[in-house]
DNA sequence: TTGAAAGCGCTAACAC
DNA sequence: GTGTTAGCGCTTTCAA
């Protein structure tokens, strides 16, 4: 299964294949010689080999994205933003999914630093840390999503949330709302979700009312959902805030089936907006995910060796989940 | 910036170049002088480049993806199973999104074609067929998610649902709701589009109930759905049925924003399920979305010379959103 | 404007 | 076991 090769079409055309070359690329060559090999090239279907070519560029036009967990839909919209503009660079995305497992991380970097990928776009945990920054130095631009990293070294760029503004609105919003008691839910010690719960308390703080440590509690995983609902329930709080929003379905689904209804029983407020969030009457504090993918695969196609760091802010969508807001924050519900 | 080559690795542990690649790729390597390398491709931090390899091997370890719309839950659950058996095979997938935009198909299949991608799987218009057809005739193992195709050439595969029975199950389901009169939006004349669509039809005519041409109506995108669903309306059908799984979303609300009831006013069933679909008690039939990708990518990974084409079959997942089924098709709302 | 030749980083024969 | 020598398919000097 032999493939069609420069030299073949050199060949057919009677050429050498630096003229094919020139053709392809656009070098100068005469117009009569050029129609020749673009027929040959037609007649032949000829296919350039991207590889090949890449070993001459040192790397490949392709951008590699290593991804948590493809079904939040956070992620989702991320990759909508970088497919734009990787689109529009004439870049391809190459794309891995670590579903959290870690060590596959670490793996899956390596791998797109083998396929010499012309830059990087992680939404990992640290702990894949050390193996970016290697890409980094070894000049392949890396853009860390949705945490910022202290001291970066050149080409090391991130887009970031402003996690603590996030927080801060949501419990605005409950407060506003009348909710005095707000239980938290966050998927685990990692710095966005410490970051919107330390919002959260300063929110609260400001209203007077305090978060306590037993006020929060980690789902672990879509299964966990239902424990830590019941969990949050047994402090019978008035509202809960889910700061991990690949968890809002489960969680959701946990709270009607403990049989509170929302917002009469308790408010519920979440991150991350998504389609069915209208539907459903949820109020939600919303990244722009969009905006986000496009300015991660930005840095990669600019390439500046400074680092850049953006952090952008969250947005309240106020919906009906968590009662009617009032302007004095009073109750009424 | 020049990287390390493995040549400099060589030369860093005293030998040639082709011991490298012996210890690196597993050859007959004396184990001291194997320490020896690995000293060095440590110290050197030495990344192999695979674009070089992949000129070898003829082609790349990379499965290419053209998705039609990354929004829809089914093709997400398809990525899932895709990617699941790529990183079981050592395979990265590399994934392009068309947005359903005519022509940027057929170029992305070519830029999937020059990277020399192991496999191809697409789930685009039959516009791009010929594209398809080249690259499997060329050795590249292609599968068609979501549509079967007639006659296909050695190495052109194909996964799809039987559309038909999809269409019976929603008539059926419908039926025993006690719904007499569906109303159907589409998305266009596609093969699963219309098979659906006749299915439908199919499974209304057994329960003596017509489907006719003004009772099936074609939505442009989401923003048309505001439109579709009111000449719909306007035939005053006791059901909507849904046949374009992407359009949910935008239909659900549409069909709130006129002010019926689901499912007093009226009963609701779509394609595809997706995970807030149980919250909102809407009845689907789904397809096994990550089944399907997972046997799209085993066709790339086997790679059968002879054609193959698997069809599976949609279940019913009966939720409220019709109102309540009773076996004789009685009402019962 | 074109061709010959060198070489990108790596692997695969083939000797030793 | 290990080094030498050819390439893989392409681009890129450098002459002509």
């Amino acid at each position: 299964m032999k493939r069609t090769t420069i030299g073949a079409v050199a060949a057919a055309a009677g050429v050498s294949s630096a003229t094919v070359s020139r053709v392809l690329n656009g070098g100068p060559v005469n117009e009569a010689t050029a129609a020749r090999v673009r027929e040959a090239v037609d007649r032949l279907q000829y296919t350039p080999n991207a590889l090949t070519k890449s070993i001459f560029a040192g790397r490949s036009q392709t951008i590699g994205v290593v991804i948590d967990d493809l079904r939040s839909p956070f992620y989702l919209d991320l990759m909508r933003g970088i497919d734009e503009v990787a689109d529009a660079n004439g870049s391809l995305v190459m794309f891995a999914n670590t579903f959290r497992h870690d060590g596959r991380e670490a793996m899956q970097i390596q791998s797109m630093d083998e396929q010499r990928v012309r830059g990087l776009i992680v939404t990992s945990a640290a702990s894949a840390d050390d193996r970016t920054y290697r890409m980094a130095a070894g000049g392949t631009p890396c853009v860390v999503v949705a945490r910022t990293v202290q001291d970066p070294p050149p080409r090391l760029h991130s887009v970031a949330l402003d996690n603590i503004a996030a927080g801060r609105l949501m419990a605005e919003h409950l407060v506003s709302c009348g909710r005095r008691s707000v239980g938290v839910i966050t998927s685990g010690p990692r710095p966005s979700q410490l970051g919107r719960t330390e919002g959260l308390r300063r929110g609260l703080a400001e209203a007077g009312l305090a978060l306590t440590a037993d006020d929060i509690v980690t789902v672990d995983g879509d299964d966990g959902a239902e424990d830590a609902v019941a969990t949050l329930l047994q402090r019978r709080p008035d509202a809960v805030a889910c700061v991990a929003g690949r968890r809002t379905v489960a969680i959701h689904a946990a709270l009607l089936s403990q049989g509170v209804t929302i917002p009469d029983d308790i408010g519920f407020i979440t991150m991350d907006d998504f389609a069915w969030a209208s539907a459903l009457g949820i109020s939600v504090v919303a990244q722009p995910a969009h905006l986000m993918g496009q300015r991660a695969a930005e840095f990669v196609v600019e390439n500046p060796a400074q680092p850049r760091t953006v952090v952008f802010e969250p947005t309240l969508v106020a919906r009906t989940s968590c009662g009617e807001a009032t302007d004095d924050g009073a109750a009424s519900r």
